[in-house]
RNA sequence: GCCGACGUAGCUCAAUCGGCAGAGCAACCGCCUUGUAAGUGGUAGGUUAUGGGUUCGAUUCCCAUCGUCGGCUCCA
């Protein structure tokens, strides 16, 4: 981010949003008086306000307040900010509730009015338009003449926790959004269908790639088989990729014992998010909810030298935990998933060395499948935390000098760590730039203590060795869901389930369709030859529609000719070509992946 | 888990006030033999998520369960 940007919190259109959330709580206020206020700001593309109110609204209630919102800002109200004491304001909110809350808050000067902690003492400020007023820090703008009437939209109502915890009261949140003029809000409301258009749940089942069945459960992911031969060639890829980088292949079982899973810690910090036992022969056995402990029994199977330093164990690891149902979404928060896994462990002093390593490693496997825009976060020490003090400042600066040589990108997410040990996050940009969190490279103090690890050193005594987990694409689920989304459905050739679909113009153009097809999946190309008794024109939107890259028409030119007329799904009509020349191309596209 | 909105054919959606559950696409059987985004006729497809209740009668009203969606919370 550049230096010179302005602050959205010093922006027009952040006092624009914050005062349409004010005008918007007059508006509701109006229409129950009776209704509680709680917080109101501005957000990333809005504003938000949460209500405590006698009844649910509905749609038609957000159309009638976003109408009286627009009346209320053509009649070109002031805004006036005035500082008060905390006597008086408690006056002025005698029957609000969650505004004393809040008055009492920066009485005691830890939080501000949207409940965040502070560092100093605030003053108390009010701002008040028409007959509103409400706790504020502002800013605003002068007069609602500032806000077109046109360029602000109510979007949605949900519930929220006053101050986001779940053992307050429940609250209603009515979502809006507002923008400098009425093109701004047409451009927002189109990049929002345009989000809607590439979500990978309405992708998933219009390419056929998966489905979620009630029949089985929540969060269990079917994967169909266009969406299987994604995976496959990403796991190929992925294989290939470890290989050739020193990983060395485990598998590992679904279930463990209890006993396993205390020594690892999990039953005591991570019960929450296991599943129920099974019992088996009077033993308790669990599902893994991570691959750890498993990878941490092969190296303990027989004593460890210096000399086999690095290790580094990969496998794609199937593990399952409970997520409440509030949270499932579609494939980017399930509750089976596989882990692009892995565990590194080396002498302390590999391990800057180590750490760069899976770094760019993890960089150069995010790049080839087309994320190039990649942000890194740095996780520091959280309070509740294993290791000293020492330990956690060594490897926090290990990691953090680690991102410097990789010249990437990084923030620093302070107290953001584990509580075993402090990580990397990467996370890419997709082509509408939104975030999704991928990697994750964490530290790890606790396990090689709890399991007793050792290795044995120079000097023939054992020593402790270091540990990392990584999980690089993350979940093979959530990372297939990313790249639906990236790629809109239209993925890269080489990904691509179905590369070119051949279509025969008419009936006898079949057979040799069916030749080029042959020829074509001997030079490796995944095709299909669409012999269904349709006109062309019917072919090629279905082969439009299901994002297929090539589509090759043939009909009788072709045939006489050997040769085969290409079409992109970009909806450029190339012509006809000898096929040598298509695979050529092809081939060329799959090695630049593109 | 919590708040709200939902759940009808494989998919996308209708069905007035509680009164015979319907369409397009897809599938299947034909006809057409097609030159760059939907040719055409027909057939079949349903315990209206599941279980209970109210009612002469429930897709419709009520309760519970499961699931989906938008959020909150959580995300070792």
């Amino acid at each position: 981010m550049a230096e010179t940007e302005e602050r959205y919190e010093d922006s027009k259109l952040y006092r624009i949003r914050h005062s349409a959330a004010h005008i918007m709580a007059q508006a509701v206020l109006e229409k129950f008086p009776e209704g509680k206020v709680a917080i109101g700001p501005a957000i990333e593309d809005g504003f938000y306000y949460d209500f405590d109110l006698p009844r649910p609204l509905s749609m038609e209630d957000l159309e009638n307040i976003e109408k009286r919102m627009r009346a209320i800002i053509q009649s070109k109200v002031d805004f006036v900010c005035k500082e008060v004491s905390a006597e008086e304001a408690k006056k002025i909110f005698h029957d609000q509730p969650f505004k004393l809350e809040l008055i009492a808050g920066l009485e005691e000067g830890n939080v501000d009015e949207d409940g965040n902690p502070i560092s100093e003492k605030p003053k108390i400020t009010l701002y008040s338009q028409g007959g509103f007023v409400d706790l504020c820090r502002g800013p605003h703008v002068a007069n609602s003449a500032e806000i077109n009437p046109q360029a602000i939209k109510l979007l949605s109502v949900a519930g929220a926790y006053w101050r986001g915890d779940e053992k307050r009261p429940m609250l209603q949140r009515i979502y809006g959004t507002a923008w400098n003029n009425p093109e701004e809000l047409k451009d927002y409301l189109w990049r929002m269908e345009e989000a809607k258009k590439r979500d990978h749940r309405k992708l998933g089942q219009e390419l056929d790639l998966f489905s979620v069945v009630d029949e089985i459960g929540a969060g269990l992911i079917l994967w169909h088989p266009k969406g299987g031969k994604i995976r496959k060639i990403i796991e190929n890829f992925w294989s290939e990729e470890h290989e050739a980088n020193g990983y060395e292949f485990v598998y590992t079982p679904h279930i463990g014992k209890s006993k396993l899973w205390e020594t690892s810690g999990h039953l005591g910090y991570y019960k929450e998010n296991m599943y129920s036992p099974l019992d088996i022969e009077g033993q308790q056995y669990y599902l893994k909810p991570m691959n750890c402990p498993f990878h941490i029994h092969i190296y303990k199977n027989s004593i460890r030298s210096y000399r086999e330093f690095p290790i580094r164990y990969a496998e794609e690891g199937t593990v399952y935990r409970y997520e409440r149902s509030g949270v499932l979404h579609g494939l980017m928060r399930v509750r089976g998933f596989t882990q692009d896994d892995a565990h590194h462990f080396c002498r302390p002093d590999q391990m800057p060395d180590e750490i760069d390593f899976v770094l760019n490693f993890s960089l150069h496997i995010l790049r080839s499948f087309g994320f190039s825009d990649i942000q890194a976060y740095l996780s520091t020490k959280p309070e509740k935390s294993v290791g000293d003090a020492e330990q956690w400042r060594a490897a926090e600066i290990a990691l953090e000098d680690s991102l410097k040589r990789a010249k990437v990108s990084y923030k620093i997410d302070q107290g953001g760590g584990a509580f075993y040990g402090p990580k990397i996050d990467l996370k890419v940009n997709d082509a509408i730039g939104r975030e999704w969190q991928l990697t994750t490279i964490q530290f790890d103090f606790t396990l090689p203590e709890r399991f007793d690890l050792t290795f044995i050193g120079e000097d023939g005594q054992p020593h402790r060795p270091y540990m990392v987990h990584r999980a690089l694409l993350g979940s093979m689920e959530r990372f297939f869901g990313v790249l639906i989304e990236h790629y809109a459905g239209a993925f890269p050739v080489w990904l691509s389930p179905v590369q070119a679909a051949l279509i025969p113009i008419a009936d006898r153009h079949i057979d040799y369709a069916k030749q080029v097809a042959a020829k074509l999946r001997q030079s490796k190309l995944r095709v299909m030859v669409d012999d269904r008794s349709e006109r062309m024109n019917a072919k090629i939107r279905d082969a439009q529609n299901q994002k297929i890259p090539y589509m090759l028409v043939i009909g009788d030119k072709e045939v006489e000719n050997d040769q085969v007329a290409l079409r992109l799904r970009n909806g450029e009509n190339i012509g006809p070509i000898p096929l040598s020349a298509f695979i050529e191309r092809a081939n060329e596209d799959i090695q630049q992946k593109i």
